[in-house]
DNA sequence: TCACAGGCTAGAG
DNA sequence: CTCTAGCCTGTG
């Protein structure tokens, strides 16, 4: 067990954020997060203070990053706060217990290819489906995300209907076969920018701008990408008629992105 | 029945 | 370049 004492973490709102598919809440408040081939439990045991289901050197190795204990949003509180954005401070106070993970990229791109034009349910329902027959158990009925290989080998069967991609099932076709046969191509982004990233990613078949910007964000951790989707958009028509100023939050604007889309999901409408 | 859900592709204009 | 029909599927 590892004890950590941290602001502007809230499990929950976190596995209801939308950044990630995989969390799933215990009976007794607590978390089970897979990542990485591995599985975490959290635990909230005080004011600010968690429990996690790994020893320290497993946290420095692995957990602190994922978690991304180490970001700064004591800064973003402070822009945030400062600001005259009554709409974001209310966001802001709703989703503050948010942090941006550092996911696994594979899972990253799949999952966000498959959040298009869906709904939080049939995306989960896909994702689980997926990991429980291409998988590996790693604990009670929870499985590992398959590898690339492991979906280009069985991409025949992609189709069933117990997966529910629909014709999203062609473009997870498509990039775990492209994956295979460019191997570094993952890799590959450890060295790029945003801009870099998100033009590489937009080539693939079924990563429209919506989806890379996720995956940038989601994936590779540049907090400056503002993925635009549906809700987002409407937030933006509603509460930014004369456009959203993006220069202001330069540097950390998903970290926005995220405390507008929760707080919306928690029924926030700028009251 | 129909709209819609964390969009994208392909084709037309 | 912009615009949009059609796309899989589950749910209300």
């Amino acid at each position: 067990m590892t004890e950590i004492k941290t602001d502007y973490f809230d499990p929950k709102s976190i596995a209801l954020s939308g950044q990630c598919f995989r969390w799933r809440e215990t009976e007794d408040g607590g978390f089970l997060v897979p990542a990485f081939g591995k599985l975490l439990t959290i635990r909230k045991v005080g004011d600010k203070i968690f429990e996690l289901g790994c020893d320290s050197s497993e946290f420095d190795e692995i957990w602190r990053d994922y978690l991304d204990i180490s970001g700064d949003y004591g800064r973003v509180a402070k822009a945030v706060l400062s600001s005259d954005d009554d709409y974001l401070k209310g966001a802001f106070r709703i989703g503050e217990g948010i942090r941006i993970l550092r996911q696994d990229l594979w899972e990253t791109v799949v999952s966000f290819l498959i959040s298009q034009n869906n709904n939080i349910p049939r995306i989960k329902k896909s994702i689980e489906a997926l990991c429980a027959e291409f998988g590996r158990e790693i604990g009670d009925g929870i499985f590992s995300f398959p590898s690339a290989e492991r979906l280009a080998k069985n991409s025949a069967f992609l189709s069933d209907r117990k997966f529910g991609l629909g014709y999203r099932d062609a473009y997870i076709r498509e990039i775990a076969g492209f994956v295979c046969e460019n191997p570094g191509w993952l890799e590959s982004f450890g060295n790029t920018d945003r801009d870099e990233a998100y033009t590489e990613l937009i080539k693939r078949t079924g990563i429209g701008p919506k989806v890379a910007n996720c995956i940038c964000l989601f994936g590779l951790h540049h907090i400056d990408a503002f993925p635009v989707d549906t809700h987002v958009k409407q937030i933006l028509d509603a509460h930014y008629p004369d456009g959203f100023d993006f220069e202001r939050y330069k540097g950390f604007a998903g970290v926005v992105q995220q405390y507008m889309f929760f707080a919306k999901q928690q029924g926030y409408d700028g009251g």
